[in-house]
DNA sequence: TCTGGGGTCCTAGGACCC
DNA sequence: TCTGGGGTCCTAGGACCC
């Protein structure tokens, strides 16, 4: 059967969220920044229209921000998650399937629909009246094809914000005006290895023969080579799989030596992880802890270290993970190092029912572990306060840098907009 | 002189995505 | 001085099995 994607994208996703409670950044350069206040990473146009490009790390670029008056914000995540499941609830009454792709992206299934830039104009209208985000729509046979079309109507504005691929001559011809990086699964490396063969464009990539980049990539790549020339081998994925790990890592505002206050950061970021593993309702039993210094640095010494540790049962206890944590973070500390950054991984999971306990370490069945754990997450979660285990530290001294941070608008109470 | 064939599982590293 | 965080998938190679 013949297939129709649709890749409808937020246009410079975090800025817009940033301008919804703000008319008066509207037409101002408007530049958001990662966590620790690190890099830019989103721009609004008149940002990039300066020059200024993706992942710039802010302190090179302080001058041009000045002199412009270009409007800086940290990384709102709950303003920005908030925003994003609200325009993902709008697409889905455009859709009888949908896969949320990222925070800013989702995948339609619009096999069968006739009128199909006039239904798009539609979808972009309706989000953009409904949570006030303008977004773009790229129509096409494949996902990869849906990606490069989203691409074209960002790019080109007399598109008005839809390209719809459905006719191959089209394809072909959007293919030929694209530059290989530009496809969906080729990145720096790729780029670098084909552009040194040859095959600049998008269109060079779709001739190769499908064997022969099998031979010399992989099947990724061979199907992406499938799928510019029209071939669906990706499908829509609406039910994702369960998560295979959880990450919790930060750059500290910072660099830190002292063990007691590494370790309490590093306590940290492991409640966080088994908070959001227990949100997941899963088991964990493998735990991997990280630290290192910054890679950047022309004078310190570099040291990057990691340690991983197996529970003996699966666990989605805070005081198991803990226990693990800091045992793992001892044997990889090394004193005199500044470090810039450190993490937990947690990974190995499985759902409470289907659990191998040890044989010679058998669960205690104790139904107040997990009541002490909802105890605590419902407490955490109240909005009333917080609670945390003794190994610990308070985010207050050590927590990444936000100096530009805006208030959470539709999430609490305190920060809801007077009108 | 001459030493097989077929398989699984795990891990580390490298690529990619947003 | 100052450079993010959180994921997935694939492959090669080693250890092991009979």
């Amino acid at each position: 059967m013949n297939r129709t994607f649709a890749l409808v994208d937020c246009n410079n996703f975090y800025c817009s969220c940033e301008r919804l409670f703000r008319p008066d950044l509207k037409n101002v350069p408007v530049a958001v920044l990662s966590n620790n206040d690190g890099c830019i990473v989103a721009r609004s146009q008149e940002v990039k229209d300066l020059g200024i490009k993706m992942a710039t790390p802010l302190y090179q670029v302080v001058d041009q921000i000045k002199r412009h008056k270009v409007q800086v914000f940290s990384s709102n995540y709950t303003l920005y998650g908030d925003i994003s499941a609200r325009v993902m609830q709008t697409l889905e009454e455009f859709t009888p399937s949908l896969e949320v792709y990222s925070i800013d992206e989702a995948f339609l299934d619009l096999s069968g629909f006739c009128d199909l830039e006039e239904y798009s104009q539609k979808i972009r209208s309706t989000v953009y009246q409904h949570i006030g985000v303008p977004v773009c729509v790229g129509i096409a046979p494949t996902k990869t094809l849906a990606k490069l079309a989203n691409y074209a109507a960002k790019k080109y504005k007399a598109t008005q914000g839809v390209v719809d691929l459905s006719d191959p001559e089209r394809q072909k011809k959007l293919l030929a005006l694209t530059p290989v990086a530009e496809v969906w699964g080729v990145g720096r490396k790729h780029t670098s290895s084909l552009e040194g063969k040859g095959i600049t464009t998008a269109l060079k990539l779709a001739q190769i023969d499908t064997q022969q980049i099998r031979r010399h990539y992989s099947i990724v790549m061979e199907r992406t080579v499938r799928e510019l020339n029209g071939e669906s081998c990706i499908e829509l994925d609406n039910s994702p799989a369960p998560k295979q790990q959880i990450v919790c890592s930060r750059s500290f505002e910072k660099k830190m030596s002292d063990s007691t206050m590494l370790r309490e950061a590093i306590c940290g970021f492991a409640a966080r992880a088994v908070e959001k593993l227990r949100e997941g309702g899963q088991l964990a039993q493998t735990v991997n802890v990280f630290i290192r210094t910054s890679p950047h640095g022309k004078t310190d010494p570099y040291y990057s270290n990691s340690a991983t540790g197996k529970l003996i049962n699966p666990s989605s206890d805070t005081r198991d993970i803990l226990r693990m944590a800091t045992r793992l973070f001892d044997t990889i500390y090394k004193k005199d190092y500044r470090y810039a950054k450190g993490g937990v991984i947690l990974g190995d999971f499985c759902l409470p029912g289907q659990a191998q306990y040890d044989l010679f370490h058998p669960q205690t069945d104790n139904p107040n572990r997990d009541k002490l754990m909802q105890a605590i997450d419902s407490i955490n979660h109240s909005g009333q306060g917080q609670i945390w285990f003794g190994g610990q530290r308070p985010k207050k001294d050590w927590f990444m840098k936000q100096s530009h941070l805006s208030p959470a608008y539709t999430t609490r109470w305190s920060c809801l907009p007077l009108v």
